[in-house]
DNA sequence: ATAACATATTAGAAATACCTAATGTGATTA
DNA sequence: TAATCACATTAGGTATTTCTAATATGTTAT
């Protein structure tokens, strides 16, 4: 196991911390999308969306490739999918004491 | 597999989105420590961690029990430490190409 | 009881992230 | 080639997060 660089794991982990974020995620985690599909699924504007999709794939998360004037959406590959599934995991156990939490840092 | 409420994602999740609260993680992967002890290994304020561990806290993340005046701090539980394990995993595959970007989502 | 230590909390300033609105770019269709 | 469609980018205002400095709370030792 390679030491990996905590500034990369800082930016990696930055694309976990939006709700848009998330949901793009989990809206491409079985099938790509193109953006306009992503879009429909989510309810949020074309620039928010289309920024947080750059921030995504800045972070390593997701990949994009070009078909003519569609450009498709997915998950950078399979960890990244298990991850998200694991993290549906980790909740089920910890959802009780994380809802009756209110405030973030501040 | 239950239904994870979104919100309560998005809450968990924010946990791993600043620098100091990833390190203080780490910093408890393998065994409690007290405050001091991670105000020592982080280089950062007391008031800072101190406000990073009630984050973590209240995300889910970290429990903390009292010993006399000391506050030990540990994983919730072993899926959180899991979860740690495979970030670096994930990252060892995704470093080259996280490392080129800059950029946030601005 | 007083002092010292460990940790938590608060308030407000500073930094950062996000959204909206507008504009830009590149591909396809008419 | 002009128009349209799909998507990306930019600028700047707004909201949120984070830090610092000060103060508060609770525990142990003197």
């Amino acid at each position: 196991m390679l030491k990996v660089d905590m500034d990369t794991k800082v930016k990696f982990l930055h694309g976990f911390s939006h709700k848009t974020r998330i949901q793009i995620l989990e809206c491409i985690k079985n099938n790509e999308k193109t953006v306009t599909q992503i879009i429909e699924d989510i309810r949020s504007s074309q620039s928010s969306i289309s920024q947080h999709l750059a921030c995504l794939k800045g972070c390593g998360l997701v990949v994009g490739r070009q078909e003519g004037k569609y450009v498709y959406y997915s998950l950078r590959n399979q960890k990244v999918r298990e991850l998200l599934t694991m993290f549906d995991d980790v909740l089920e156990d910890v959802e009780n004491d994380v809802a009756c939490c209110e405030n973030h840092i501040s």
